[in-house]
DNA sequence: GACATATAGTTAGTTATGCAACTAATTTCA
DNA sequence: TGAAATTAGTTGCATAACTAACTATATGTC
């Protein structure tokens, strides 16, 4: 039996991820509260758009590890929402480039501090140090199995 | 500013959880691959149930983090497979004791030799105390927000 | 130039999640 | 005792995930 290996009664809350649920559930909340109508999912994408707008849908999918269909049908759910919009590449026809709306760019600065916000309400009684350990085995165990 | 506030550009990494995701996405590729025909869900689920069978549906929202609609569901679903019984309690007929059959009892030791060789290979390189810091710190942030 | 291969994106089908509204059984307490 | 509140579970609706199969465009090679 290898160093590292979970006892069976803890493999559960590293392959469920509850803590990352528990912030993801409470940043919904957090976004209905203030009268935003958007999903995390969406708001992760925008997120990604924010850094860097018109972004194709695979290189939406890199950024945000999700698979092509997924994007595909976020990316559908933001446009009937008029947060974001499809446009042809000129140089590759293959190519969607998603590119943001006025009506999300407006919603950047409030729903950044809605996310730290949450962060920080999650995170009371971490220590920086442990934060970077958890986001060094979080690259770690990404990396392993990718 | 917090002292453990998540930089903007790190906090995807956290609310999106890429990394029990990607353990998961290889634990279900492996049950698959095995010719197990479950989802990783269903497989918490009995995997509580090995604890400890004939658990109710609110116990497995409990021990899972589930809320009750993804329980019935998934006991919907176990049930269409034949790997659980719902049986009234005798003593509170408001209550569904979830109780494994023979079939899911047979599934034990085969899935978790998978679970334990799936959490081998995802945390190549990580150390006891960091496991044991993310541990912590999910347990702390789970119980920061609820 | 033409055929094979790779890449970008979509669609269909199944499972799962979250919320809100619901039924039924039990408990509380006036 | 009997009405109100609580608890256990289900159902309906919308969104999202994964897989597999699909279309369309672009690239590579003979």
């Amino acid at each position: 039996m290898s160093n590292n290996q979970f006892k069976r009664g803890e493999l559960y809350s590293v392959i469920n991820g509850m803590a990352s649920t528990a912030v993801a559930r409470r940043l919904q909340k957090n976004f209905r509260q203030a009268g935003l109508e958007i999903t995390i999912e969406q708001w992760s994408v925008l997120y990604h758009l924010w850094k860097e707008d018109c972004l194709s849908q695979q290189e939406l999918c890199n950024r945000t590890f999700r698979d092509k269909p997924s994007i595909t049908r976020l990316i559908d759910n933001l446009e009937k929402q008029k947060l974001v919009k499809r446009t042809a590449s000129q140089t590759d026809r293959r190519i969607n480039l998603v590119c943001l709306t006025d009506a999300a760019k407006e919603l950047q600065s409030q729903t950044i501090d809605l996310a730290n916000q949450t962060m920080n309400e999650a995170l009371v009684g971490v220590t920086k140090d442990e934060i970077e350990t958890v986001k060094q085995v979080f690259q770690r165990v990404y990396d392993n199995l990718t």
